[in-house]
RNA sequence: GGGCGCGUAGCUCAGCGGUAGAGCACUACGUUGACAUCGUAGGGGUCACAAGUUCGAACCUUGUCGUGCCCA
């Protein structure tokens, strides 16, 4: 006997156990089926399983376990990210709990403790993931960080050291001046935020002229080694090529004319330093100006020549302090409030610093273009397409990636310098020393380089580094590239775009990854982005526990509409918590009623027509599913799974068998029927499992007393039937006879209970003979006394009701208000007068009857002419009833 | 400023050329042997606005307004 309830707390632990061990998740490189491979994107080390999460997941695995049930060989390969700043910020936090620093430790130790860090409390996530159902093969679980993909990562960087893709360069950078390291400019987050213009009067040498500079940032004036102006500016055009003096410092600076002064834009005039903003060092090259770095790594003054009355202080005391002494001074003329956009670090949450130093690039542009080529001839497809534009031009306008960090926790660069720096760049230490010894011919010390990688650069090789490259291995042959690649948007660039590049460079031209399905973010209802800050997280495991893995995951997938972000709702997640129990009970129906098929069962040469119609009916949305699923449709596959089971399954198929199945009915197709429900039973929750895997594998076993897990269990095949038309129009009308019983019932108030007759003519239809051959259970269904086919009119004070073609009667006793029965029927009338109307305005419009295509009239008409059938018998009915009041 | 979306029932969203749909919420009735985490019935929409294309527009085109995101 099955519980009274699914316990889903209990439940979701023991069968995750089962399935895991038995093998379930594994992929078999050396079995002769075909592969279908997903690189699950290895969430951080340091991360907690959060709803964003929890919808990736979701769908990946909903995938993952449709293709394994169709009998792929399913590789979803799990993982985790190193995530060098976030981690590297994690354990120095805890470490600062005990008055540690990181440099008191020293290089070693520190990342010796993060290893202990990562050991003991890493990886929250893949313990989480289990919970929400998800089935990767975590046999094959790697870490950014183990010995192989270091491997895969040092072959990267000398391959592309070697090939000049990988070079070492003097640039802005862009400075996080807290973690005291590069970022990549994808890293750097642009706000806007309300600020102040300083305007301030520089004077000439030769103090006859002086011009206002407008800056958002005036501490930086200390590095100003020009002012430009546009070429164009009359207001300027005899100042350019004199010699102003820098106020404060007294330097000489001189007014150069170039196109990125902007006239319109505060005073015209702008001040140029190139040490410290990605314009001006443009323009600084563009006129060969000095560089003059006023900054140390924390951004505070350290230019002794020019600026040693600020030195030490930080660029915001700084700032403070500038404006103070040109205020002494009576040098700034005016302060405007503005809109100005910051970058901010999106680890650090501080103002990032455009820096010179030498940092390690990678030509990001070269090895773009393959990739750009690869999606516009379709070799990788962005679901949904529009993506493929944001693609393109965020490729054709790629920067140089800066790739190397002043961090401790990383991949180390294999870079290292000899005695008089040159550079040796190979696999390894060994290899280094033996390439130095024979450059110098003599053994030498060599220095390692400090910086490491930027964390994206191993998280690029994924698709091929977890497959065990660089070694010759099957599981490359068989699941590069990967099938589809499922993530948010916001990873297109850093992650997506950067796998594509390494992954056609590496791997031959073969693209990493075929599709490329980008969901939505997950929001609040209200469509907020959810924040800790603002309070409106919802947290997926306490979603879980409250309702059960399968109502969050059914959920995630039934809002997972191509294109659009999720506004998720608990109610929303409680609705599909209904529909599990749903499952469920329908179960427990079956149990009562003895319906449980024999496993070599296949509904073939039915007897019964509501059999036949619901194996249809079931046929149909098998394809739709298998369809949907297909091409990433989510949403419209839970819906096609939800409306089949609770309306066509439930609503009608239970109740019309119902009858049939009663201890009192004598029916010669009772076993038909316990057989039929039952085998539909076992195959929705076999399409039921990839999003509400639980339930349905506990009433697999508890149930069906499967010995085949449903995990690893076929999906169902349409089962072809003869007949699908009469079935159909006969099972249809049943409903629609049905329903306009209980719609007179319920608009009459007549009580449940009460007995009712029923009345047909039977000079209207040869739907005579489908009403008898169903007459127990029309009966039964709505409560009838008897069904009575008469050839006169129905009697006086009848509610009447009209369904096709057929007019139906029922004699109402007294007690029954016959005004109730006179407004349902007027409202009915109205309702297929206003139906009516429509149609004829397109039915006497010439153009409509010329230009339409046959079909769409012919239909037409066909509805006008039951309209007005319907109408008439309503009005009929309608005379009958007043006549009799 | 540039680009991409979105404005459909009280709420969250489907539909994207042929009589407006779902879930939740709401109203009424109902515990008969699957299910009150339920059943039956019902109310509720000039599909943001305007013009155009079309026999026909929520759907295609253009513009306006509102709103969100990305980039500068």
């Amino acid at each position: 006997m099955l519980e009274n309830q699914f316990d889903h707390k209990t439940k979701e632990k023991e069968w995750y156990n089962i399935w895991e061990s038995s093998g379930a998740f594994s992929a078999i490189p050396d079995s002769s089926k075909k592969p279908y491979t997903i690189m699950m994107p290895p969430p951080n080390v340091t991360g907690n399983l959060h709803i964003g999460h929890a919808l990736t997941f979701t769908l990946q695995d909903i995938l993952i376990r449709f293709k394994r049930k169709l009998g792929f060989d399913v590789l979803w390969q799990p993982g985790m990210d190193h995530a060098g700043i976030a981690t590297q910020m994690v354990v120095e936090r805890n470490l600062l709990k005990e008055g540690i620093l990181r440099t008191d430790l020293g290089r070693d130790e520190f990342v010796k403790k993060i290893w202990e860090w990562k050991e003991e409390s890493g990886g929250m996530i893949t313990k989480q993931l289990r919970s929400l159902g998800a089935t990767p093969d975590w046999r094959r679980e790697r870490f950014t960080l183990d010995k192989g993909l270091s491997k895969a990562v040092r072959k990267v960087f000398v391959q592309l050291y070697n090939e000049g893709l990988i070079y070492k360069d003097n640039r802005l950078v862009n400075w996080d001046p807290k973690l005291l390291t590069a970022i990549s400019d994808l890293e750097v987050e642009n706000k806007s935020e309300k600020s102040k213009m300083w305007y301030i009067k520089y004077s000439t040498k030769d103090k006859k002229n002086s011009l206002i500079v407008a800056t958002t940032r005036p501490e930086t004036m200390l590095g100003d080694t020009a002012v430009a102006v546009h070429p164009q500016d009359k207001r300027y055009i005899d100042l350019v090529g004199k010699t102003l003096i820098l106020p404060l410092v007294n330097r000489e600076i001189p007014v150069i004319a170039d196109e990125y002064s902007d006239p319109d834009k505060g005073s015209g005039a702008v001040k140029i330093t190139p040490g410290h903003d990605f314009n001006d060092f443009e323009v600084g090259r563009r006129h060969n100006l000095e560089i003059i770095n006023i900054f140390d790594e924390n951004a505070c003054i350290v230019d002794k020549k020019f600026a040693k009355n600020y030195i030490g202080l930080d660029r915001f005391e700084a700032r403070k302090k500038v404006i103070e002494d040109l205020e002494k001074e009576k040098l700034i003329v005016k302060i405007e409030e503005v809109e100005n956009v910051l970058p901010y670090g999106d680890r650090s949450g501080v103002i990032i610093e455009p820096w010179l130093m030498e940092q390690w690039y990678v030509n990001a542009k070269e090895l773009a273009k393959p990739t750009i080529q690869a999606v516009e001839e379709g070799k990788m497809k962005f679901i949904p397409k529009n993506w493929e534009n944001l693609f393109f031009e965020w490729m054709r306008n790629i920067q140089p990636w800066c790739i190397s960090r002043q961090l401790w926790w990383g991949h180390r660069i294999p870079v290292w310098y000899g005695p008089d720096k040159k550079i040796f760049v190979e696999l390894d230490e060994e290899t280094a020393l033996e390439k130095a010894e024979e450059h110098y011919g003599k053994k030498v010390d060599l220095q390692q380089e400090n910086d490491v990688l930027d964390t994206w650069f191993s998280s690029a090789l994924w698709p091929f580094s977890t497959l065990g490259w660089p070694n010759d291995t099957k599981e490359i042959e068989k699941y590069y590239p990967g099938s589809v690649l499922v993530t948010g948007f916001d990873i297109i660039f850093f992650w997506v775009a950067r796998m594509m590049m390494m992954g056609m460079h590496f791997m031959d031209q073969k693209v990493p990854f075929k599709d490329i399905y980008i969901h939505g973010l997950v929001r609040d209802e209200k469509g907020q982005k959810m924040s800790k800050s603002k309070g409106n997280v919802m947290d997926p495991l306490d979603l879980s526990e409250k309702y059960g893995a399968d109502a969050l995951r059914f959920t995630l997938a039934a809002l997972a509409t191509q294109g659009s972000d999720i506004k998720l709702s608990e109610t929303r997640i409680a609705g599909y918590r209904n529909f599990s129990t749903k499952i469920w009970n329908a179960t427990k129906f079956l149990e009562y009623n003895k319906c449980i098929f024999n496993k070599d069962y296949r509904p073939k040469k039915l007897k019964n027509n509501i059999n036949i119609w619901i194996v249809n009916e079931f046929n149909s949305t098998l394809k739709k599913i298998y369809e949907n699923l297909n091409s990433y449709k989510f949403n419209e596959a839970a819906d096609n799974i939800y409306k089949f089971f609770w309306n066509s399954y439930c609503d009608w198929y239970i109740e019309l068998i119902k009858p049939s199945l009663s201890e009192k009915s004598v029916s010669e197709n009772i076993s038909e029927f316990r057989n039929v429900s039952s085998w539909i039973l076992f195959n929705s929750i076999s399409i039921i499992n990839p999003f509400m895997p639980y339930v349905t594998e506990t009433l697999s076993k508890e149930y069906f007393g499967s010995k085949e897990l449903l995990i690893v269990s076929k999906w169902p095949e349409p089962c072809l039937i003869e007949d699908n038309n009469i079935a159909k129009n006969e099972i249809n009308f049943l409903i629609s006879l049905l329903t306009e019983i209980r719609i007179i019932r319920s608009e009459l108030n007549i009580p449940y209970k009460q007995k009712l007759e029923l009345l047909i003519r039977n000079n209207e239809s040869l739907k005579l003979s489908i009403i008898s051959k169903y007459e127990d259970i029309i009966c039964d269904i709505s409560k009838l006394s008897s069904i009575k086919i008469i050839s006169h009119e129905f009697p006086n004070g009848s509610a009447t009701g009209v369904v096709g073609e057929l007019s139906i009667g029922i004699p109402l006793s007294g007690t029954i208000n016959l005004d109730d029965e006179i407004i349902r029927l007027k409202k009915e009338i109205n309702k297929v007068e206003e139906e009516i109307l429509k149609f004829e305005q397109n039915l006497s419009n010439k153009n409509f009857i010329n230009r339409a295509p046959e079909k769409v009239v012919n239909e037409l008409k066909d509805k006008k002419n039951a309209s007005i059938d319907k109408k008439n018998k309503l009005n009929e009915a309608l005379k009958r009833v007043d006549f009799k009041k």
